[in-house]
DNA sequence: CGAGAACTGAAAGCCCTGCTACATTAGAGC
DNA sequence: GCTCTAATGTAGCAGGGCTTTCAGTTCTCG
């Protein structure tokens, strides 16, 4: 009963849902099931069934592709009402990537035959969805792009600057980038490696472009660093 | 009249549209444009306003990231009944990428407006504009890890036989892949470079993995070239 | 059918960056 | 505070593939 007026607390808070009247939210809460997860805690990998999607209601959780020999591509991170594991709407057929929780965070697990029918029975939910996922891919789109056509120094300012947007706070030397991230996360999401990564860093501080305070980057120059891309 | 009898016709082909009543699907084709397009022409570049999207009546349009110093990566090719040209459907911001006719194609043009309309009037439409976007996100999830990781032979492998398996038909020396492309088209899939792939080509063809016969590519050992990735 | 454009084959050079290998340092947990 | 693990700083080396160049071939279109 707590539980599930919970749930329902955390649903509203989604805007994906705001098209759902009262009684069909109601029902919703019903049918899906309030999960928490803690740091490091993977969600599904690769190869398990894709019977369910799920929203973010607190914390941060990491959508990847992995390989056999252990390198990795980080797709993006989900924060507090997004959604993740959608692609098994298509068929629900295996995982093809990995969801890994960031932080102790809490999720709201929703499966997939449950949300096909929210869906098919509510069109404001599939225009909704439809912009959602159009949006996903224009980022995706881009993010190939550079992926491809960029080099470690460009790939690299850019994703700093980006965290700087997203993450940033105001700091006496600059914009620090209030996020516990190491440099084999920064490599995994530029398709670099840690060492590149490394080496790219103490090339920006040296040239002034950023400074670190312990572990945490400040962006000193921001339009230098724009300048590289 | 005979032109929207014939934009009717084209209409019902795309099983994207299968769940409209036979009164909404004459009022969409009312308010769509056909057009013809010549191989080659341009439908929209980067940086034109994206005010709507299209639907692949018959041929085949390239969809591709290019850069300022001429350099390109194919996202796609949408051949009959695909749909493109819908991130528009995020806000209508500029488009980001380019859409080419590879060959003579008819396509039909829908406003993002009516389009969104038709959406939220449709849940029927929403859930498979819905699984179609995961669909796409799933293959580009995936393109992305193969450009990412792999190298130029592995990729060019895959590609082969991902163009074998689409395009391919049966031949006394193996599988033909019957469509007319050049290594420049090939090495735009696979984010290389021409050279790279005429090389990479003639020493696949040295290891008897496939044969040419003009400018079109046999794969004569599939089992092999799979063995490459 | 002829000319020009587009496409392919081949080769040398170089550079980015991935890989390997340690030394050092900072954090996390007890 | 101490230990042990995770994270970072550096460096050399090797190699894949991009760049550049040019010759030869094959379409295409007038």
């Amino acid at each position: 009963m707590q539980d599930s007026k919970r749930t329902l607390w955390y649903l509203k808070k989604v805007p994906l849902l705001a098209g759902l009247g009262p009684d069909q939210m109601a029902r919703l809460s019903e049918s899906v099931d309030l999960r928490e997860v803690r740091r490091r805690e993977v969600v599904y990998l690769p190869g398990d069934p894709g019977e369910s999607l799920f929203l973010v209601n607190g914390g941060r959780v990491k959508i990847s592709k992995v390989t056999r020999d252990g390198k990795a591509l980080t797709l993006n991170y989900c924060g507090p009402s997004e959604l993740f594991g959608e692609t098994c709407l298509v068929d629900g057929s295996p995982r093809q990537e990995m969801a890994e929780a960031m932080e102790n965070s809490m999720i709201t697990e929703v499966s997939r035959t449950v949300f096909e029918e929210f869906l098919a029975n509510n069109a404001s939910l599939g225009l909704r969805m439809t912009k959602l996922l159009a949006k996903r891919r224009l980022h995706l789109e881009n993010k190939v792009e550079t992926l491809v056509f960029r080099d470690v120094t460009s790939k690299l300012a850019e994703l700093l600057l980006e965290l700087a947007d997203e993450y940033g706070v105001e700091d006496s030397r600059g914009i620090l980038i209030a996020l516990k991230i190491t440099h084999q996360e920064l490599a995994n999401l530029i398709g670099s490696t840690r060492e590149t990564v490394s080496l790219t860093l103490s090339q920006f501080k040296r040239k002034d472009l950023l400074t670190t305070d312990g572990r945490k980057v400040i962006v000193t120059d921001s339009e230098s660093l724009r300048a590289l891309y």
